[in-house]
DNA sequence: TTGTATGCGTTATCAA
DNA sequence: TTGATAACGCATACAA
């Protein structure tokens, strides 16, 4: 591995020089910094990202951890993430938590060892509280993203939960259904509690009861007991007219299921979402959803936390950032008369 | 930052006796090695993985490099490989090219910089050539995914496009298809070039003449130039029967605009493509397509790449896994009379 | 304008 | 079983 010192050696001067010319740093002859320029090329140096972290102090290095890697809201929201770190010259460091509590402590273990200077995360619910505690205790600047944890106090972007919850269960509301069901993520990840929040808001708004038995707590991950949707899915009495699924995932596990059992959506049943369901919605304009701004999340959920990180000393405010959602109308909602 | 020196100073012995508690390297006395774990508790201490790195010429970091992060096939693809690196005790450094050579020449100058163990990529192309060429220079082991580089001999896992190519289009054959146009990726991408290379075989098997007009090369990812993708649809001639598309997001974009000129799959024109739609085709399971094993691409790329990391010294022969692909007949392909 | 000494946090080597 | 010292590759402070 070539190192400043051999550049040194070959250029005739001191590593010294050498780094300097690497950095643009204090006053260097034109001739030599020409002539250490020349020796770098030809020795095809690199610098040592390494030894520069440990003495700098700061590694320019971003963690990612999302929930989903398979989820599209959550790799629009990569790329979103990705693009601003690169326009700011920090580099991205990923992981998958995979909604597993444990996986992202995990994380939290190689976050805090290889000492980057920033984490954006999506928490896999409230009890990631301790990882972040960790987080805080080392002094990591963080930004959550997408979920709220109660007892943690950060910068923040999060989608308008509540009112989408709302806005979708209208929409419902206004094409004739009353009898609507509600497959949600766990309660315990602030997202899902805030659209069944909503969920519940523009029920009682409707002068609609609710009826708890038609509220099904599932995960918002691909590994959720497909058996138990089911049981639930079998035991809805027939006046259920409309679901409402959490997330993306839940709307795809939930047409999976009644596909199976010969139920067409929607002249039999009404479903729609929360989350787009990705590029794949041009194959197929069907589920009616209420769709966030996923790359904006990471885009600025990125920008924020590099602005903190690099205006460390100044005591901001914390900032907390609720982006808008928007209904798209499709085909997978029946008016009832 | 808490450091060795710390929990040394605390627990009143070296540096040298806290990392061997750390490493659990050389005899200790269980007594003094309880005494210092206890400490490192009560500083919540974590080891610097930076100067870890520095010192030991390793930082059990991969970087993934993939062309498209929107992509289920890549996405797919890299939770296989993060599983892998998992099981390894691997970190992923995660980068997105975005099928664009310059912003690959950037990733490679951050590879080399970060000294990470390897490197697992999907190159943007042929023209790939000379960033493999600097890593091999840095010998920095990697591993190509899915894509070959005339030149470069190494490690490898890809898919049996030219087969694949074969299949698909003696597939429409079967169904009564003669006319079939191919939208392809740039023949400077190995697999774009064999699945084209599948499509010829494939129709001059069944003595049906190749007409060159009806081929078009355009690009894998989701930057592409629509406005010219559609003149070329529109150019095709009526007795066009069928399209094969080169990889998915190609699909989506043909099928995107069939549905802007009216145009019904299959009824008027069937589609077919290569890679499947990811989770989202059982929303609606109907594009006819040839699967691959994504998954098993990240996978046993990590493991590979993985495995001649740590036999550095044998020297191994390279490796070229070919996984198979499968046909999934779904309904956008008309059988004529 | 250039060079020397020192330290970042850790581990390997050698000695005690 | 333990500790002192040097080294990894680079950058900062200070000196020349």
């Amino acid at each position: 591995m070539v190192t400043i010192y051999d550049i040194a050696k070959k250029a005739n001067v001191s590593a010294m020089t050498v780094s300097r010319v690497i950095n643009n740093t204090g006053r260097i002859s034109e001739k030599t910094r020409k002539k250490v320029k020349l020796v770098m090329e030809e020795l095809h140096y690199v610098p040592n990202q390494t030894a520069r972290s440990l003495v700098l102090q700061q590694t320019h290095l971003i963690f990612l951890l999302i929930t989903d890697i398979t989820n599209p809201f959550f790799t629009t929201l990569s790329r979103g993430a990705e693009d601003a770190a690169r326009k700011y010259g920090y580099k991205v460091l990923f992981g998958n938590s995979d909604e597993d509590l444990e996986k992202e402590k995990d994380y939290i273990q190689t976050i805090l060892a290889s000492r980057v200077d920033g984490v954006l995360i999506t928490p896999t619910g409230d009890s990631s509280l301790t990882h972040l505690e960790m987080l805080q205790q080392h002094q990591v600047p963080f930004i959550l993203l997408d979920r709220e944890v109660p007892g943690i106090v950060c910068d923040i972007v999060v989608g308008d939960s509540r009112e989408s919850g709302l806005t979708l269960t209208e929409h419902l509301i206004a094409k004739g259904h009353r009898h609507i069901a509600m497959i949600n993520g766990s309660s315990t990840i602030s997202s899902a509690r805030h659209r069944l929040q909503g969920y519940r808001d523009a029920l009682k708004l409707g002068d609609i009861p609710v009826v708890e038995d038609w509220i099904l707590e599932s995960g918002f991950g691909s590994n959720n007991q497909l058996d138990h949707i089911a049981a639930w899915l079998d035991s809805l009495p027939s006046p259920v007219t409309a679901i409402i699924a959490g997330n993306n995932v839940l709307a795809v596990q939930m047409i999976t299921l009644l596909r199976q059992r010969g139920k067409r959506v929607p002249d039999d049943i009404s479903v729609v979402c929360f989350d787009d369901l990705g590029p794949y919605s041009s194959v197929d304009p069907f589920m009616t959803v209420i769709s966030q701004q996923a790359y904006q999340f990471g885009y600025l959920g990125m920008q924020t936390l590099i602005e903190r990180i690099q205006d460390k000393e100044t005591d901001q405010p914390w900032r907390k950032l609720v982006l808008p959602s928007e209904l798209i109308e499709r085909k997978s909602v029946l008016e009832l008369e």
